[in-house]
DNA sequence: TTGAAAGCGCTAACAT
DNA sequence: ATGTTAGCGCTTTCAA
């Protein structure tokens, strides 16, 4: 029974050359002649060698990981961004360590300083706290390069792909005035990010744009999984109810849409929907909902391309951050028609009897 | 500018102690003075000391990483499992790399494989093929503790922690057919793999146990973003309509809730529906969905103790493989009611106004 | 192009 | 309880 863990030197051994060509031949040096390859890769093959990953970690400083730090994978957006980076990731032999952040700031740290202490090559995060002077000063103690996944955080020299929310949400906002809606209700996860920031930015930037005053309907919600239930449907039945929504998250999408049915107007006829996010929810529903969405294979693409080339002895380490707008393409299916020319009259008001309790 | 990397034996030197001391201390050994122990950790804060991960990994063979591989995050199920596997394995110092299968039998062997090279302390996987040769062959030379998560791969000797689908789906037959159904459609995504399988034995069993002829109401679909809408709406516009669903899955269950929809059935007092799985969308629903569900932690905390207890040294490694039976729970909530008594009136085809009943 | 040798930073075995 | 020392398996000078 030999248990023994093979070397290298094993390899250099049976292939009659020296650990260092065997290494060569492993790294795919490019000084190394064909028949010692060729040796070596047989010996190799012949003692199923592994190499060592952290011999090679310890020595080469490369761990060839990348970790990756979202609040929460539960949240599909999260889930596909981390598909697609390890998918973009894989093909250069990088693996990806993820981390939830959950929001809080001491985990976060945590995770941050994790990634640090395991060299990752790279981390790439979307920390929830931008102000946090903590989260920034462990980010910029980093030796190795940080991407922020659609954060802005004050006085970081990381480099950022960022989402284009402002003109996501006027080319939202354009469409729906087209179909001559006036009143918009915007419906969003009130977190302080960016993305929450930007998408109010970008609707009031598209009211301006067209010369209409902007309404009061902002619905900001405390959780991503809270209700907009309540009050969607304070608003729909007040005296200025809005005629179309862009909601943000399935689970405040599916509230409203509630909330919507209970009045007893129908999607699209009597009220118009646009998600910020596409998913399976909004691609199955009855009727298909209009849905803005971006690319995640092309912001993978630029993690990748943007992380490593801070990574090679070719690389700009100290050139300034860098950042990478990435575009919003709205997606139209049947959730959006053109405005109902007068109010929903009460006789289509009522449907059901016991109005269902909807908080939380 | 002094950016040498701070060494243990740097904190050692600084403290006035050997390196053997500093790694003691650093590793919290039980042979250390207060003394030592105080002088190291104010030398280690110092210089702040951060311990090399690739170096430790090296010496002690431990990387104090668990490699994890389902078919896709994207799957609700699997990134619930994912944030509950981290947070579990996070207490203890663990972190989680994780890979894709994408059901590809090519690509998880290659993931599998890494997991070996890089030295994991444990693997965590769900491959999409059971019934692979090379999945089984890779899985077993394999050289940490495997466990399979509800899967079970012949001649494999890793442990499992395996989802009771059999007793579930008896569980949500059962309360159907205590509401006097006995037309209770499936819904499942068609892969090969155990869920699929033990679901439709749990849902025959049932049957059986009640003394009821099986009736033949299953849907198989070919992939889990498919749609079931047009075989429902068939199975409901024909002769012998079934009163019920059970399905799995967002993306089915939204198709079929459309189907009934367009029937003009109304769930639940024309239809009832069980979702196998609890998520946003089921809980959101008007009505809410009643679910048939794990605790997820559960599942964790289980996965832990099974992978853990095979690594230390007091590890039982050659024991015999284990085998977790995790149950599932049925969340009632407002989609199940009694069968109705006849078949759907054409006087009741269109929007009945029947009272809603809140349990939970 | 290849070989020899010096570590990468740490832990564990052994000696004290 | 603490110090000393020999590697863990590899990459990378440096010489040849």
């Amino acid at each position: 029974m030999n248990d023994k863990t093979i070397r290298l030197e094993d390899v250099a051994k049976l292939a009659g050359v020296s650990v260092g060509s065997a290494s060569r031949v492993l790294n795919h040096a490019p000084n190394v002649t064909q028949e010692v390859r060729e040796k070596v890769e047989r010996a190799m093959r012949a003692l199923r060698y592994q190499p060592s990953h952290a011999a090679r970690s310890l020595r080469s400083r490369s761990t060839k990981t990348i970790g990756c730090m979202f609040s929460d994978v539960t949240n599909p957006l999260y889930a596909r961004a981390f598909r697609a980076l390890e998918e973009s990731f894989r093909s250069d032999g990088y693996m990806l360590l993820l981390a939830h952040g959950l929001n809080d700031e001491q985990r976060e740290l945590e995770s941050l300083r994790t990634f640090q202490e395991r060299g990752m090559d790279g981390v790439i995060c979307a920390p929830g706290h931008e102000r946090s002077p903590e989260i920034a000063a462990v980010l910029n103690a980093m030796s190795m390069p940080v991407l922020l996944y659609d954060r802005e955080i004050p006085g970081s020299r990381a480099d950022a792909v960022l989402f284009d929310h402002v003109e996501g949400m006027k080319q939202a906002c354009g469409r729906l005035f087209e179909l001559g809606h006036t009143r918009i209700a915007l419906a969003l996860w009130n977190a302080g990010s960016r993305p929450v920031r930007k998408r109010i930015e970008g609707y009031r930037a598209a009211y301006r744009a067209a010369n209409l005053e902007c309404p009061d309907l902002i619905l900001r919600q405390p959780t991503p999984t809270s209700s907009v239930y309540d009050e969607l449907l304070s608003m729909l039945e007040g005296p200025h109810p809005p005629t179309a929504l862009i909601a943000q998250g399935t689970h405040i999408l599916v509230s409203a849409l509630s909330a919507v049915a209970h009045t007893g107007r129908k999607v699209p006829s009597d009220f118009s929907v646009v998600s910020i996010g596409d998913s399976d929810f909004v691609q199955t529903h009855d009727p298909a909902i209009s849905a803005l969405r971006t690319d995640v294979a092309t912001v993978a693409a630029h993690a990748k391309a943007l992380l490593l080339s801070r990574l090679g002895k070719d690389a700009e380490d100290n050139a300034a951050p860098r950042r990478v707008l990435v575009p919003y393409a709205l997606f139209e299916r049947d959730s959006c028609a053109p405005a109902p020319q007068t109010a929903v009259p009460e006789t289509r008001m009522r449907r059901a009897s016991s109005p269902k309790q909807h908080s939380q």
